[in-house]
DNA sequence: TAATTTTGTAACTTAGTTGTAACTTATGAT
DNA sequence: ATCATAAGTTACAACTAAGTTACAAAATTA
């Protein structure tokens, strides 16, 4: 498990050095968003714990700008006074804060905490589409697309039977169960026009005769 | 699909015993490491459900040491305390873990989901053919072939009856069943004849006045 | 209630599948 | 070796499943 600090006050650096030392971690860091962004293209992260206020720039930007995409978890290191702006980049996907000063104790609890929930979380990611398992969410390209209650009830499935055949039996069995109407045979090709339609991409596999199928990568 | 416990609180014991036995899952226990392990080496276990506290060792040293070169997939249970070391275990390959107290409801929901990512694949391969029962595809040298849902149905009964003659009614049987349809005796023939053009690759045997046959390598 | 979204159906298109017929070849029993 | 029968081959016409499009009913939301 690789963490990357990115802070520039020496003090710091060399408080979490020790403190992660004794861990089973490995703590890079970098003292400029530059540098760090630069350590980020050729090396695997899985952690990025971020002081707000950098040489070079401001690490809210640096993490709206840069860092979303990636989709690693980060934990910003704040003044108690940057409230609001704290309160939108968890919004925006950032998994947690701390104000200075902090206990490296406490920072390294974060840590476990955010790396047992990213382990932890359900997600399906097939070519440019990620499917959330538990929270039924599909993203496109980090993304959110809008899909209706059954177009999510039947990805879902497909998604859970992952690399198998679903019948269309199955799946109108499935629609009857969630809605209480035998919907016809045709319908749902309907349905499936209709994600492919929003998905755009070429992920679920036609059996005719049969039914359908999402295959993972490989 | 054969579930393991290792604990040695009877109440848990009792409590997940009542649990399973309403399940599809076979649920054995044993109390400490030493049985377990014991046990290990001449049951085949597709998950196990370990404690970290056990009368001869701990848990997580228990996994470490022995389970985790197995590939058992495997869920601890644990202190609230225990974070740290959680996170470790997870990051080294163990699957889950779930809190003291617990309900066994959640346990199972989590059961369900480590089992459902780890069930095992179901592919048959002769020669250069590959077939692949859940997702219904016929590969030959690792390349897809396209097969209607007949030709599928058909190969499927053969693959299913490895080593065994499968006779013509049967197979006239099978189609009625998933078409509605009594076809021909000479259509069953034209059917084989298209999938032998397709797979170019002799692994169907004609038993003249009997039926047809695949058979394993040996 | 109007507006919007979701849902299901119908009608049409297209490509591919299915089943048969007619013919040829192979097999095995006599 | 001959013959009868089963299986293989070929070609074709009918059919069917899925994709597509458009639209109306139903459900949600404002």
């Amino acid at each position: 498990m690789n963490i990357l600090l990115i802070e520039d006050n020496l003090n710091i650096i060399k408080g979490l050095a020790f403190a992660f030392s004794k861990s089973e971690y490995n703590l890079f860091y970098k003292t400029n968003i530059n540098d760090a962004k630069n350590f980020l293209n050729t090396e695997k992260i899985d952690l990025i714990i971020l002081d707000v206020m950098l040489p070079d720039g401001n690490g809210f930007n640096f993490f709206k700008d840069f860092l979303k995409s990636k989709e690693i978890p980060t934990i910003f290191l704040t003044a108690r006074d940057d409230e609001d702006e704290i309160v939108s980049q968890l919004m925006n996907g950032a998994e947690d804060y701390i104000t200075k000063p902090f206990s490296t104790k406490e920072l390294i609890a974060r840590v476990n905490k955010v790396l047992l929930r990213s382990k932890n979380k359900n997600i399906i990611k097939i070519k440019d589409i990620t499917f959330d398992l538990d929270r039924m969410i599909l993203k496109k390209d980090n993304h959110v697309i809008n899909l209706t209650s059954i177009e999510l009830k039947l990805l879902n499935i497909l998604f859970l039977n992952l690399n198998k055949v679903v019948r269309r039996g199955t799946l109108i069995d499935a629609i009857f169960d969630a809605t209480g109407n035998y919907v016809d045979d045709h319908t749902i090709t309907v349905y499936f026009k209709r994600i492919r339609e929003k998905i755009k991409t070429d992920i679920i596999i036609t059996i005719k005769g049969v039914g359908y199928r999402i295959d993972d990568e490989k």
